[in-house]
DNA sequence: AATGAATGAGGCTTCATTCAT
DNA sequence: AATGAATGAAGCCTCATTCAT
């Protein structure tokens, strides 16, 4: 599937996805042209369809790629911590640090969020992210007792105030990413029944 | 500024503000070209350009028109109740129960939202939405004398609930609009300090 | 012919004459469209089409007005002179003054030159002009016993001093149209043979 | 700023300014689409843009080019002639051999003059040629102590001489162009004094 | 691995003209 | 006499993609 690159080739990949990931992010998918990003690096066209098949496939191999990096972030992170409710608190907090580093993979994310041709690969991403959270709040139900809630809806509720803290305070309202993110544990724990 | 219409061309306007509308909602505001428009009605190019000077601005005139038609909405099911704490509950639950019968309004604002070209209309009315609601929660802050909390924030606070949970619980989960909209009314007037 | 107008009708047609002719002397021909015409009067699009059958058919229509125009202000300033080589002078002079007056006149005769779709007027035009010359040029050379000197070539020649005197001089330059003419007079007679 | 092209896309490119030149010429501006051009040459629509930035720039270059290569005409045939009369009987006739052997350019030339899109660049093409002239004047002034004559007015002069005689005289009336040198030779001596 | 060149469909918009009322 | 509405061809330009070198 994935071509043999040298060095050479596998660096000049990188370059082009962070140049198109960044004018994605700067000013949408269709309003950036191929022509756009090869100019940025001051490469010919030809370069960018030796390494992607196409302008849409590119942006789903950013979506995957990221989700794929903010997942490993996690797991680092989480390590083998037994806690279930401790990994959730590092997968949130790993979260909103890696978007708050990565912002231009966030604005990705929406711009595709508002895109039929990414919702395939939006669609496989977030199960896989829910599932991630899924099996932790799983292990708290068990160990709690709780087991009237739902826990797919408390994997989308603690997303939903990751997603939206992003956004409004830290990307939009520039607040401190730490704050911001005690704010999401403290609100995350009490809603997951503490 | 606005031209004179007859009945029939306030009709076809109408026509083609629904149309696009509906398109654009499916779509997205690139991939829906002017063509697709007239041609689900029927009629000539030149149609649409008779009523509208561009693309992009039918689309600022959609989020214009369609929040001003939500807070109409508001200011009626509010009337002149006096208690500031149940004029935010009835702005929310008019809200969420407008969205979710007006689908495509909501789309379109998601995907403005990731789109450059219309930040600045986005930007005007959510500063008219945060007003709004701000002047009750001030009224709130003086009554209860929390004079701790920043209006602002707790504004921002209520409008991303709203927002998170019409679209994942409402629109792409489906579930009922009046039980979403307590739970959003039961954590709203706790995050107030009820 | 002509259409039956009332004088109100007249009087809308000299509108849009005027009008257009301003415009399409600042602007050009195409770049004028005739929903700008309409528009400057105020009036619908299906008025312009009530006078005149076509855009082009309206320029062919400026360009034959304004030369009778010029051309019946040469015949009444030169009156029954007897003198041909004075009624050369008057001619020039009334052209020259007239052109100063009516600017708009002289820009729509140089567009029009450079485009194809007008050339049948213009010559028509030029023709008529040249002939009313040439018939005193051959009076003076009979006269004078000039019998080598060409008729038409002479005509030519006053017709471009004027021109090329108007246009840098009085139009570009807004230099004094009297003395001008008398630079031109003084200049014409001398190669009439003076 | 200029593209790095290859001898095979500069053939390219002279090309689509021969085919431009020759059609803006016979028809003018407007009538001239971009489509009639490529299909001239059998090309697609897009080779036009990846040569030029637009219709109209193409224009613009098109006079600012044929400005240069007549004053390199110039230039080139006045040599280190010292004698500032004999410069500007050189540069005279070398405009109009030059005029009488490029017919498109000078059609061109009166094209633009009536179109306000290229005012600035026929402006400035025109101060450049007074320039030149105007410093050859400005020698005879001084050798023959002419010092009530105004040498810009003196070029402007040559220059409508110039205009005058190529357009009528050689474009539309076929004669011979060293004859009607001779005779603008002649007049502009005696016109600057001799 | 890379480049400059080319393609041609398709996008937005304009506009002369026509027509129902 | 006049208007608002409509038409649809045509214009300029963009762009994802392909190809010869």
């Amino acid at each position: 599937m994935a071509k043999k690159l040298t060095a050479r080739g596998q660096h000049r990949r990188d370059q082009l996805v962070a140049t198109a990931a960044r004018r994605f992010a700067e000013h949408g998918y269709d309003p950036t042209s191929v022509a756009d990003i090869v100019a940025d690096l001051g490469v010919g066209k030809g370069v960018f369809y030796w390494y992607f098949p196409s302008k849409e496939e590119l942006l789903n191999e950013i979506l995957r790629a990221s989700q794929l990096e903010l997942r490993r972030a996690q797991q680092t992170a989480i390590g083998d911590e037994v806690d279930p409710l401790a990994r959730i608190e590092i997968g949130l907090r790993t979260s909103m640090r890696w978007f708050a580093q990565h912002r231009q993979y966030f604005a990705i994310q929406q711009l595709a969020a508002a895109d039929e041709r990414f919702a395939p690969t939006l669609r496989r991403n977030r199960e896989v992210a829910i599932g991630d959270t899924m099996r932790h709040i799983k292990e708290v139900i068990v160990e709690r007792e709780l087991v009237d809630d739902d826990p797919e809806l408390l994997a989308h509720a603690i997303h939903g105030v990751v997603d939206h803290l992003v956004r409004r305070c830290i990307i939009d309202g520039g607040e401190d990413t730490e704050q911001v993110a005690d704010a999401a544990v403290a609100f995350c724990r009490r809603g997951l029944g503490g």
